[in-house]
DNA sequence: TGGTAGATCAATGGTGTATCAATTTTAATT
DNA sequence: AATTAAAATTGATACACCATTGATCTACCA
């Protein structure tokens, strides 16, 4: 049906599907040479055609996120070109996914702090504290440590990706990340709302990589394990 | 055919095999020239046929890791990266690493029990505790249940990579997996000198895929985090 | 133009069978 | 003991068959 009084001015509905997908193949939900059901079976599990499915899939395509094989399947193209802004962020909600947001609390550059790891070449580092959000819903807090050697950020300079950021901004890009996931304690300038300083959360550690050998990033996430959890899928 | 109706959405049966022993070369189960069984034996032992795995080990000495000798057999060409021991084992120690082994605590098949997520297609389940280690340190309890549908083993089957028990044992593999890392609490058959039931702890839930639309394990982990992390590194 | 519906075509994956060619093993011969 | 011939083993190739699946086209509606 041609949306006759439902959404005047909403999106094509080959376009709704078409950035669906994007979404679940940037945020690693649909893996690296994943399989994709068969059109027919994926048209009505979207509730919708298979002509208008095709277009989506054919606009996928032309994105080369898809390879299409007629006879064989629809699989999931690897494409790590400024693949996923949010390909690295792998808490989800509990109910799965989630839309990615952030509010900056803090952004300055200062010396580094004694109980950082040792990491990046310069004493000094941009600290930068977020408040992480899935759907509007407070997941997580965020410390991400940005070390001088490849500049200095202020907070008008920053985006809800901070890869973005540092890409159009700094003119590096990072390469590799490691995560180390434990459990820990809220930090005591946690924000009002989201809970108590001390309270025990998951915790994970991130150190990032751009070209040089060092790490020139570290993070240390808090999120609320009743609200969200860290996922990783394994080919 | 084309996945007949055994899955929505896997694989051609030719990748699953090729990656099925890429891993086992990775892992180093498999070595250097080392001379795997005739074709037609590998392919009733894998319970496929001829013309499928062929087009597996087509795959594999195209990227370099099989050479194939008419009439002699199939070789192993180069071990190269003796990566990840166990590649689905993402515990390590905080030093990094650790050769990972483990201890059956039991074993036995039995009605699903009411607090599990939904997962197989049986009621019942083979349930395995074990005590995990690294370097012979105890960092995790782990409860494993395997869908009755796929078989059932007794302790006496059990090896320490339970992947390779599936494979020799139930004749099927794993082809995907699922972590979802969150914080909890130790479970109250929790081996006296680990910790006591009830103190806080890393806890991982993984889901496994064979080639069946529902996964067909699903396992805790409980992990001590002051001596071990979860630890993902990405690309 | 966008969405739906249906019919039909063509490519692919998986299986099964038969046959050929290269290699290795075994046995016989010298 | 060395050589040679036969036999068994093993991978290579080809073809037929079938179900699944994407591709294409036409018609229809708002």
């Amino acid at each position: 049906m041609a949306p006759p009084q439902q959404n005047a001015n909403a999106l094509p509905k080959y376009i709704q599907l078409s950035e669906l997908l994007i979404r679940d193949i940037d945020a690693g939900r649909l893996l690296d040479g994943e399989r994709l059901p068969p059109e027919r079976e994926m048209a009505v599990s979207l509730n919708t055609s298979i002509g208008t499915l095709r277009k989506a899939l054919a606009d996928l395509e032309s994105k080369g996120l898809l390879r299409r094989v007629q006879g064989s399947g629809n699989y999931i193209q690897k494409s790590a070109k400024a693949a996923g802004v949010y390909a690295m962020f792998r808490l989800e909600l509990m109910s799965g996914g989630g839309l990615p947001t952030a509010r900056i609390l803090s952004a300055r550059c200062q010396e580094k702090s004694a109980d950082l790891p040792q990491f990046g070449a310069s004493p000094r580092a941009t600290r930068i504290r977020r408040q992480r959000y899935l759907n509007d819903v407070a997941i997580a807090v965020e410390e991400i440590w940005l070390d001088a050697s490849v500049g200095e950020l202020s907070s008008e300079m920053l985006s809800d990706s901070l890869y973005q950021t540092y890409l159009k901004r700094l003119n590096f890009w990072i390469t590799r990340a490691e995560d180390r996931v434990s459990i820990g304690k809220l930090p005591d300038w946690t924000p009002p709302g989201f809970g108590s300083p001390g309270t025990t959360s998951g915790y994970i550690e991130r150190f990032s990589w751009s070209d040089q050998p060092h790490p020139i990033e570290f993070s240390r996430t808090w999120f609320d394990t009743t609200k969200a959890v860290y996922v990783q899928r394994l080919k």
